[in-house]
DNA sequence: GTTAACTGTTAACGGTGTTCACTCTACGGC
DNA sequence: GCCGTAGAGTGAACACCGTTAACAGTTAAC
């Protein structure tokens, strides 16, 4: 499992790197349409067969991408919250929403990428094992986690299975164990906190919110305070 | 203004129509991709330069779908809502809501190409007038006539503007008009209910509540109780 | 030192949106 | 009723796209 590095895969190495940032450069420049396969051959002043030396495709290039990006979020989240090794459970859940405004709002194409428009895909399967896809439960799991620990440090109040119903409480039970065991009713919140954060921040960053709210900057501060409430967090927390 | 009909620009409305429907049997069956000039010719028989006798470009036949689609969507919802004429002004947001939802369910692929992925555009002027655009706004007011119709009957709790704050409120004010004079609370708790439903049906549509809940029709129903409740509406309404 | 694998090239295929020059038909004005 | 003209449609072509096949040069391995 380890690397020989034969001093030819290290170049290889380099190359790809040097794919995925001509990529990314391209990305960044002109939105997910302007990251072509000879795009990125020009910019690299390569032919576009060159490139499929590395990638089977234009599709793996993309989904390469995405993984890169899942991973870099994750982790620009994970150090934001882990920068003061002592901050309370509930600030680390401000700041992981609050960070990942923030990163979609000065990264609009990568975010795009991420989370735009998804095929709705009636007939594939739900597993779809490709490296983008497990980035991505990985950076679905920093939350979980944190929601999680929350919860376990101090439990909230959270609506009864009988008041969920049975068709959701059994559903929201499959979860159990990626919420650390919590109760129906403490996940469905925690669903709720996820849902209408990422229901914010596309709609902002995809220009949904610009129609009313120009600046729509004091409105997340306000609808994050509203969706913290429900999980007992009632500060709003400082800047 | 009105129609000589020559009888030649009755057929060449004829064939815009054909055009238009043809691109939207390509939308159904194979999503925004499948719907592209060459394949829209090929449907009709025609040759791709032909269809630039009816539309200037490629993008210009989707954005009529778009203002087509838009307004269909509106008409439904209305007819929806109209179906009974003294149906209480609560049920008619409840049903605008669902409906809204069960038009999403069952034309993923149109709703994908209205609600999906807009450009971020950070150049662009807010004010396209493109027909897609005021279809839209016809179809954004119809939520928000039907709002402040559910607020002037009877008005419900909001918050004060001391809680949002001044910068949050000038923002809302500028939306007075559009919702007969309500004050900022009650138009901040509009914007909320729109946020939440819009933000639930994308992520359901677009697959990205599918990870978690296989079926959220339950889930949604329990969301469409708990942001009604925001608005004075207590009750989930019969089936 | 020879062989094999790797990296890159050129040429080509089918696909896309779009433009230009051309025909043919049908309507409107005299 | 004829004629001129505008409209509808075509075929060829351009530039772009992702992708494949056949080929050449370099580098690592045995």
């Amino acid at each position: 499992m380890d690397s020989p590095t034969t001093g030819r895969d290290r170049r290889r190495a380099a190359t790809v790197a040097e794919i995925k940032a001509a990529a990314r450069r391209l990305l960044v420049g002109g939105g997910t349409a302007a990251v072509g396969l000879r795009a990125v051959a020009r910019e690299l002043g390569l032919t576009p067969p060159a490139l499929y030396r590395y990638f089977p495709s234009h599709e793996a290039l993309l989904s390469a991408l995405v993984a890169d990006l899942y991973d870099e979020l994750t982790t620009a989240l994970l150090d934001l919250q882990n920068a003061d090794p002592d901050i309370d459970l509930g600030t680390r859940l401000y700041l992981l929403a609050n960070g990942l405004r923030d990163w979609a709002l000065a990264h609009p194409a990568e975010f795009g990428l991420l989370f735009g428009t998804a095929v709705p895909d009636p007939e594939g399967d739900c597993h779809d094992q490709t490296p983008g896809h497990r980035a991505a439960m990985r950076f679905g799991g920093l939350f979980k986690e944190l929601v999680a620990a929350v919860w376990h440090q101090k439990p909230f109040p959270h609506p009864s299975e009988e008041q969920l119903g049975p068709v959701l409480v059994e559903q929201l039970r499959a979860e159990s164990e990626h919420f650390r065991g919590m109760p129906a009713g403490a996940i469905y919140l925690s669903l709720n906190y996820w849902t209408r954060l990422y229901g914010l921040i596309c709609m902002e960053v995809f220009g949904q919110l610009h129609w009313v709210l120009p600046d729509a900057a004091a409105y997340f501060e306000a609808q994050l305070f509203e969706i913290g409430e429900a999980l007992g967090l009632d500060c709003p927390m400082p800047e």
